[in-house]
RNA sequence: GCCAGCGUAGCUCAGUGGUAGAGCAGCGGUUUCGUAAACCGCCGGUCGGUGGUUCGACUCCACUCGCUGGCUCCA
């Protein structure tokens, strides 16, 4: 059978059992007020209004009732009426009936299997006996259509597959996954803390975390040095006046803190970059003959999020973006952007990311501008991803107030995507602080803007990139890069020798000269998760080898210390992502 | 922010109204060892915080801080 059609099947079982959970529900629940229950990556949901809060006890309960429907092979059986009788037939049921008023035509379709009628699209099973392996994982809650503004309703998510087999594997999958996740690895190899008393969403590098972002951020500046940025560092407070100019006091207001009284002014800290730049483009007349002007700043701003949506390193309130203002001529966008696509194509290629989304996020709600320019803007960003063949989705209403975006989301361990790079056109901030060059004709003309980052933030990036190697970072970034393990105290001194020799290479080394066992000190370093180790004992230290170990368990025998030089600096200097 | 759950030693976790317990880590010894945990001993907690109920609270209640999973929102 052909793959789609597979997958048509399973999303098509997937949404079954939600109407079967739902029967569950209302079986258990008399009374209950139904929402909506759609199938989704590898299960399905459906949303409650219940007389009292779920707990997670409930699950089992649904789930031994769902099991007895499923047993039942109670057919599903569709039926088109006419609006006027589903309205009828749902007359207790407020969400319904409000769906059925949206539908466009006269009539619906609804589908009935036991007790249970739903107003439904379909396609179905035949029967609920159809419906294999099934497990509820957890209740939330969610807003009726989404909208914050509408009655919380319960939402209980289950996962189906075809067989109990599938299920199991699933279920090891997301076992697995825990594993990876940086919030865990992040303790476990002592990479960064967050703590209550300084506050949530705070972050607290710990040197070997802080060594990753250094080697980074070396990467990144050398890179961005290459491609003709130019780095510069602006303060982290400004007069709120400056952002009421900017838009950010209307548009961006509930990101951002208060202000601080500093001499009887408001001062606030910055929830973005851009202001600073352009200030510092502003102090000289430009020339259209300078432009494009580049400005890069790894640059940390604060921006409020709201509490229940923190997460580790991946949503925090305090982050580096690695940042930059390109200003340019109108008609040097296109190439603008598109070397700064290429840009961030290249660094997710670096850092090993080959599963991302390519996104273009068009005009929100609240925006400022003109619709003209925001459709010239999307135009240009649209006409880029064309040229380059990049395989893209349009995000509607995603943009940021002040423009279009081209965003890439990577994935965490547990499949979440999280937008990293972005790429954002504005014509807004340019309008509104005057920023202007001299043409060749003389005259001033306004710049255009685009801001961008190409792996997104510091932190974010970091998240991503431990959950990406389950905190087997590729050599060139391990913060330890080879642990030399001495077997007895007499080999201590070689393994100084060996130290320094491969410090002078500027190969991150540690000796391990504990009185432990080499068998503990192994253990340790395997699990710190050190691409290699180097073991020494007597037969090492009588022929002037080392006996190499690799973080994979693998025993890659003895040799030189000359060629295990020669092999690690090749390894780091080609950033190979995966080799050892 | 909203819904639900959770917070006990540095870490991972037991402990369901009668003033806290394990393993690991740490410290002190002994051991000098060939590819993922040597052995013995010791130290360690105002049970997230504040208030309340109770003769008595880690345990029950309220508030608060933080965390987890969703929703909404975002680098």
């Amino acid at each position: 059978m052909a793959d789609e059609k597979k997958d048509v099947m399973l999303e098509t079982m997937r949404h079954s059992a939600s109407h079967v959970m739902a029967e569950a529900v209302q079986a258990i629940f008399p009374g209950a007020k139904f929402g909506i229950g759609p199938a989704i990556e590898d299960g399905f949901y459906y949303d409650f209004e219940l007389p009292r809060p779920l707990v997670p006890d409930d699950l089992p309960t649904i789930e031994a009732k769902m099991k007895e429907i499923i047993a039942s092979k109670s057919s599903f059986i569709r039926e088109e009426v006419d609006k006027a009788k589903a309205c009828q037939l749902f007359i207790s049921q407020p969400y319904k009936l409000e769906l059925i008023e949206e539908l466009p035509g006269s009539t619906v379709t609804v589908y009935k299997q036991g007790s249970f009628v739903d107003l439904c699209r379909g396609p179905h099973v035949e029967s609920a006996g159809d419906i294999k392996a099934v497990k509820l994982t957890r209740v939330a809650g969610a807003y009726w259509k989404g909208d914050e503004k509408c009655p919380m309703l319960q939402r209980i998510y289950g996962v189906a597959f075809n067989t109990k087999v599938e299920l199991d594997n699933y279920l090891a999958r997301l076992e697995e996954a825990a594993k990876r996740d940086h919030r865990k690895l992040g303790k476990e190899l002592d990479l960064f803390s967050l703590h209550d008393e300084a506050g949530a969403g705070l972050v607290h590098w710990h040197p070997k975390g802080a060594l990753i972002r250094h080697i980074i951020e070396d990467f990144w500046k050398v890179e961005h040095r290459k491609k003709g940025y130019d780095i510069v560092y602006t303060p982290h407070i400004a007069k709120v006046d400056l952002w009421k100019t900017s838009g950010h006091w209307d548009f961006y207001r509930e990101n951002m803190y208060s202000p601080m009284d500093i001499d009887g002014q408001d001062y606030i800290v910055k929830p973005m970059n851009c202001l600073g730049h352009i200030l510092m483009y502003k102090t000289q007349l430009r020339s259209y003959r300078n432009l494009p002007l580049r400005y890069a700043e790894l640059g940390t701003v604060y921006r409020y999020e709201r509490s229940g949506v923190l997460h580790g390193l991946a949503r925090v309130r305090g982050f580096t973006q690695d940042d930059a203002h390109i200003f340019c001529r109108p008609d040097q966008i296109e190439a603008e952007v598109t070397e700064v696509v290429n840009l961030a194509l290249f660094m997710m290629e670096t850092f090993g990311f080959h599963d991302y989304e390519l996104l273009l996020s068009t005009q929100p709600a609240k925006y400022a501008g003109t619709m003209q320019i925001w459709e010239e803007a999307t135009g240009a960003l649209r006409k880029v991803l064309e040229n380059l063949k990049l395989k893209y989705e349009v995000d509607p209403g995603e943009g940021v107030f002040y423009g279009p975006k081209i965003d890439i989301k990577l994935r965490d361990a547990l499949g979440r995507l999280w937008q990293g790079p972005t790429i954002q056109v504005d014509f807004n901030l340019p309008q509104r602080f005057d920023v202007n060059y001299i043409g060749e004709d003389g005259l001033e003309h306004q710049v255009a803007m685009v801001h961008r980052t190409v792996l997104g933030s510091m932190e974010r990036f970091m998240a991503c990139l431990i959950e990406h190697y389950g905190g087997a970072f590729p050599v060139w970034l391990s913060p330890v890069q080879a642990a030399i393990i001495p077997i007895a105290d007499r080999h201590l001194d070689y393994a100084h020798k060996i130290e320094d020799e491969l410090r002078e290479h500027g190969i991150r080394v540690q000796v391990d000269d504990r009185s432990e066992r080499m068998n503990l000190k192994i253990r340790e370093a395997q699990m710190d998760k050190v691409p290699y180790m180097l073991v020494i004992g007597d037969k090492e230290m009588a022929s002037s080898h080392v006996s190499l170990r690799m973080r994979t368990g693998e025993d890659a025998g003895s040799m030189a210390i000359a060629e295990f030089i020669n092999r690690m600096i090749s390894i780091i200097n080609a950033k190979s992502p995966d080799e050892l």
